[in-house]
DNA sequence: ATGGTCGTGCTACGA
């Protein structure tokens, strides 16, 4: 059985419906993991995206921020949600197909401006939030699944667009990216893009401050797609959907795509 | 060049 799956932060699935039934025309992944939905579960269009050939949705939400989505052609069941930090947020979620994979979609928090939870609160959360994954992947020990989303951490140097400029950014410092690789290391998650596509920039997200988005390509990689180790070999060609980013009102992250052949 | 642009839902806040 094989089957593709992407992962994209949507920024508003209903503002932005025409652009997840264009992804889902153009690209048909099977399996289509939504993050920052900002929309009560019972508002998401649906039917929409049904008669697209998503016939099952497993998916958390609330008014107005965070939210997540899994919409999938294959059946699905929903397999839970973790509430990281105790914050309350609608930030993960988790599915399990037929043949057994667990699918967990994750929004981690941006964590405000400022590198330091002394003096920002939410970036202390941001924090807690990667902690409370990494127990979570010790006590858990999970395989046959993958973990993907917007994680908010760009974690190598030729992720963005200038390390040296983005030390003291939030979305590189190293303690971030310290905390990000226990998790993975928790759980012994395989970078699944990074497996496949070992060199170079393979940035997912791009600010909506910045002029020339394309042109000036100061991106950064902060949308991820991991697997464990059993069934990460599984996977190829993966690549990125530069082109949702120039789309007509668009969302400032692109769409990531992986191949599992299980 | 320490600005800049979005979405939500009410003029502030989160990203």
């Amino acid at each position: 059985m094989a089957f593709t799956l992407a992962t994209w932060n949507i920024n508003s699935v209903r503002l932005r419906e025409g652009l997840v039934a264009r992804l889902m025309a153009e690209e048909a992944p099977d399996i289509l993991c939504l993050q920052e939905c900002k929309s009560p579960v019972d508002k998401i269009p649906l039917e929409q995206f049904q008669a697209l050939g998503y016939r099952y949705m497993v998916a958390r939400g609330q008014k107005g921020y965070n939210g997540v989505a899994i919409l999938s052609k294959l059946p699905i069941m929903d397999a839970g949600d973790r509430d990281f930090a105790s914050m309350g947020h609608a930030r993960h979620v988790a599915a399990r197909l037929e043949n057994g994979v667990t699918i967990h979609n994750c929004y981690v928090p941006a964590g405000g401006d400022i590198p330091d939870r002394d003096q920002n609160e939410k970036f202390g959360q941001k924090l807690d939030f990667l902690t409370e994954m990494r127990d979570w992947c010790r006590w858990e020990k999970p395989d046959r699944a993958i973990l993907v989303g917007d994680l908010n951490i760009a974690p190598r140097e030729d992720d963005v667009w200038s390390h040296k400029a983005l030390l003291k950014i939030v979305s590189h410092t190293p303690i971030e990216v310290d905390h990000l690789t226990a998790v993975m290391e928790a759980g012994s998650w395989v970078d699944v893009t990074r497996a496949d596509i070992p060199e170079g920039p393979l940035y997912s997200w791009w600010s909506y401050r910045a002029a020339e988005w394309g042109a000036a390509d100061k991106g950064r990689r902060l949308d991820h797609i991991w697997a464990t180790p059993d069934i990460a070999s599984a996977a190829h060609s993966s690549r990125i959907l530069r082109a949702a980013r120039g789309w007509q009102q668009p969302s400032d992250h692109a769409p990531v795509f992986a191949t599992f052949d299980l």
